[in-house]
DNA sequence: CTAGATTTAGGGCAATCGTCCTAATTCTGA
DNA sequence: TCAGAATTAGGACGATTGCCCTAAATCTAG
């Protein structure tokens, strides 16, 4: 049930992503949509409220997906990898339009928006995982330093290619994010 | 002579940074500069004319910086501490607004606007200076991989320093990434 | 079948957008 | 000094923005 809302959110969090929030409006959604600019008032009073779903969506999605590397996984290392592979899942998206949790939060800080810390917990959702691995790996002490240089790497790597529109890049620093994790695997203990 | 312009380029230059290029207004500039809507028309007809200004005078910029540190850093290694260092020079500035470069990049690609080329020219201008002073360290083969490293290592930590306000985080990234740099020192070759 | 709630369509609001125009004002050179 | 160029001010344009309202259509219980 309430598919059109589903619809709506799905649309939106489709277009913020693409145009971002400030330059997509209500008509663009509605059109996507194909509903009528009254039928999208009566589900959502203000765009905020779109935003506030849409991020709410990309959380619970986002939770989801991690529970399942964490399911799939059988080593941390192994669960840290799907991680940097989003990078290549998504190239041709990310090449496009970039990352979406850095993206969005960026635009957020911008407009000075009030749902600006929403986005961040995507940021904190990623973290705190990684931050779990990394501590399964038994780096109990920069475990979250660890977690925060990782995500500014694939958040790094995402922006440039982006900007330079290079497929070879993102591989390349993949690659090299994961020979890096491999450092810090627990077989061979220090640096 | 020709103030006015050049008061337009700088108000625009920092609204675009702050508040990002879409979501500033002809009136928005206007009103900073304290000009009327209708001299801001005299000196450009179109808001994609001003973007182009801003851009050029951040390339013009962005050139003399470069130049100066090459003037003033007396080894390779020196210099491209005097780009890392940028990340906590301007790290308030960071914490709210990101990165100007990557930024707008970004903005740019997801409005798909004709000038998203000229943005990625500032990328540009970072990645063959630093290529420049790898090449100078001896590291001839992978000068431009390793040029490209550091960018997407500097756009990761203003992307998440933005995001969680974190001027310790800064800091820490920042260590790392000279401490990264004296791996590759000509003194100690190899990794 | 029907009354009431839910959902949809579409017009309309004031404000703002980028853009354009003309009429003043200021500056400049002969 | 004064004509002509350069600069400025400010009003107005059609389009679009987010937001609001009412009436019709659709669904759902009793």
């Amino acid at each position: 049930m309430c598919t059109t809302r589903t619809h709506i959110i799905d649309a939106a969090d489709q277009l913020f992503y693409r145009q971002g929030f400030d330059h997509t409006s209500f008509a663009d959604i509605a059109k996507t949509v194909k509903i009528s600019r009254g039928n999208f008032y009566y589900h959502f009073k203000t765009k905020d409220e779109i935003l506030t779903a849409v991020i709410d969506a990309r959380i619970s999605n986002t939770q989801k997906m991690l529970a399942q590397w964490e399911a799939d996984g059988t080593t941390p290392q192994h669960r840290i990898r799907s991680f940097i592979h989003i990078l290549i899942q998504n190239q041709s998206k990310i090449m496009q339009y970039g990352c979406p949790v850095g993206s969005l939060s960026t635009e957020l800080a911008k407009l000075d928006h009030a749902s600006q810390p929403d986005a961040t917990a995507l940021f904190t959702l990623f973290r705190n995982w990684l931050r779990k691995q990394f501590t399964l790996m038994g780096r109990t002490d920069d475990a979250d330093a660890l977690a925060m240089h990782l995500l500014a790497r694939s958040q790094g790597v995402a922006t440039l290619a982006t900007a330079f529109h290079d497929d070879a890049f993102i591989r390349q620093e993949v690659k090299q994010m994961c020979k890096w994790l491999e450092t810090y695997s627990t077989d061979t203990p220090t640096h």
